[in-house]
DNA sequence: TTATTAACGCAAGTACATTGCATTAAATAA
DNA sequence: TTATTTAATGCAATGTACTTGCGTTAATAA
């Protein structure tokens, strides 16, 4: 199920070449991308619209998951197997790196268990750490 | 130290009227802010530059911080009073509403010991946690 | 092979935020 | 108090990230 034209078929899309490639360029990175970097791996050819059409796409799917970046741009990373559209399960924390900018999911994190507040109902908690990673260091 | 004009004072910041508004506005609010709440608040007949501005402004010198948001919005809230242009320190976690978008800062919260990952260099944590706040629930 | 419809490309539009510059007003010096 | 300095403001224009509408192209199903 690794095969970026399984993939696609087995989540109902179509296996365009432009497809095909950014789910490559996701399973080859273990970064989280931006539409800036995707136009300039590979969609040279391709306009904008395309890829942030796909990017959305491929949430709705449960392929791929927003990650938080620190300049407010959307950035986007794989998602592991048990993901649906139906039911997004991120237990990993995001790093991000104040040097080089780059988001990546770390899964070596103990998960805080968080106590309930009085009042407030948690569903999700997310962890994001920010530091220098080691390409930077 | 918590009476706006004095507070603008000591930040070395100019005590126009709006810019003492808006210290209060955020004084007496225990939640996050955006720019369309403040506009609406106390800046009806200010432009929003002034707003953006002055946001940045009390942001660099350490009196209120960015918090996250659910929809890539800037929402900003008052900082602790330790904080300072060359000091922001933020111990508490972000509690984001996914109904009404509102977001809040938790300060009963443990912050989790992480232990640190080889060849990353870890420096802040941020703690987001996802759910309904006691309005909406 | 043809019909259907998802995916694409182009152009235009929207939302949030920033920049340049002339004007206004707050703090400081005379 | 008045004059001077300079921060803060307002307006217009610009920038950046992203979305929408629509006609065209191409992948899948009939």
């Amino acid at each position: 199920m690794s095969i970026p034209e399984e993939l696609l078929n087995h989540y109902g899309l179509r296996n365009t070449i432009f497809r095909k490639k950014l789910l490559k360029l996701f399973q080859d990175s273990d970064l989280s991308l931006t539409v800036e970097y995707i136009k300039d791996k590979i969609g040279k050819k391709n306009d904008k619209v395309t890829i942030y059409r796909a990017l959305n796409t491929f949430e709705k799917s449960g392929l791929i998951h927003q990650v938080p970046d620190r300049n407010n741009l959307t950035r986007y990373a794989l998602c592991n197997v048990e993901c649906n559209s139906s039911h997004h399960i991120h237990h990993h924390a995001h790093f991000i790196c104040e040097n080089c900018d780059n988001t990546l999911c770390i899964e070596e994190i103990d998960f805080p268990k968080l106590k309930t507040i009085k009042g407030f109902k948690f569903k999700k908690i997310e962890l994001i750490i920010k530091g220098s990673c080691p390409k930077c260091l």
